[in-house]
DNA sequence: CTTCAACGTACCCGATTGGTAACTATATTA
DNA sequence: TAATATAGTTACCAATCGGGTACGTTGAAG
């Protein structure tokens, strides 16, 4: 019997903001502008560099890479791994968690396909 | 092979903003604030009235139920019949298409809740 | 001594969202 | 005559969001 009600909304969540609410802390976690594409760059090609997502996010800034990529790291879905290397080189990959993620990704994708 | 990139991403959709992408088309059609709930709402209890859902979603405005239900109707989501009497009687309830919705919405409620 | 690479941060701006409060329409009821 | 119920609409405001530009850091290369 999944697709419940909200009952009981607002109620303050810890790193959150309000939404108690199952479905709306799910939409809240991948809702950013860019995060979907992220999370999908991530789960075919692996480990990538900033660089190298930028490239391929484009016409995504730098900054608005950044600022997914933190959200994305606090809410434990990537893991940022920084080498104490000059130049930087830091490295994005999705964790254990990130990768549950497929079980939401995969029909949010189907579906759109079939909106048409 | 589903979780794919994100190519070709502006390129005007007819009645939509931008997206191309199919992810992305989907968040958008049920990414407003009271949309899920809404859903959720109709999913569960079948056709609704207007100040039925308005009590079932307080502390949700009739400005905002309006709105929502409106973005939800052109999506054709959701069917909205008007009797002519007085006072007025708006009957919303889902459409097929709706329905599919289940697909999306219930893994989005199942991440949600395990996301603690 | 200047420039570059790689990865950010700081500051500012306009557009979109969500929300509040007041107003409309009309037949029925008190 | 005035209040009630129902389903809105409208004007206005504050907060958030996405984005643009400029600047910082550090060592190596020219």
């Amino acid at each position: 019997m999944t697709f419940e009600t909200n009952e009981g909304n607002d109620a303050t969540v810890p790193g959150h903001k309000k939404h108690n609410n199952p479905t709306e802390v799910t939409l809240e976690v991948i809702g950013g502008k860019w995060k979907t594409a992220i999370l999908c760059l991530l789960a075919e090609q692996g480990a990538l560099r900033n660089g190298e997502m930028l490239r391929q996010l484009t016409p995504i800034t730098q900054k608005m890479l950044t600022q997914q990529l933190k959200e994305l790291e606090a809410d434990a879905l990537i893991l940022r791994t920084a080498y104490l290397e000059v130049p930087p080189k830091v490295v994005y990959e999705l964790t254990d968690r990130g990768r549950t993620l497929r079980m939401v990704l995969d029909p949010l994708c189907e579906w759109g396909k079939r909106f048409v």
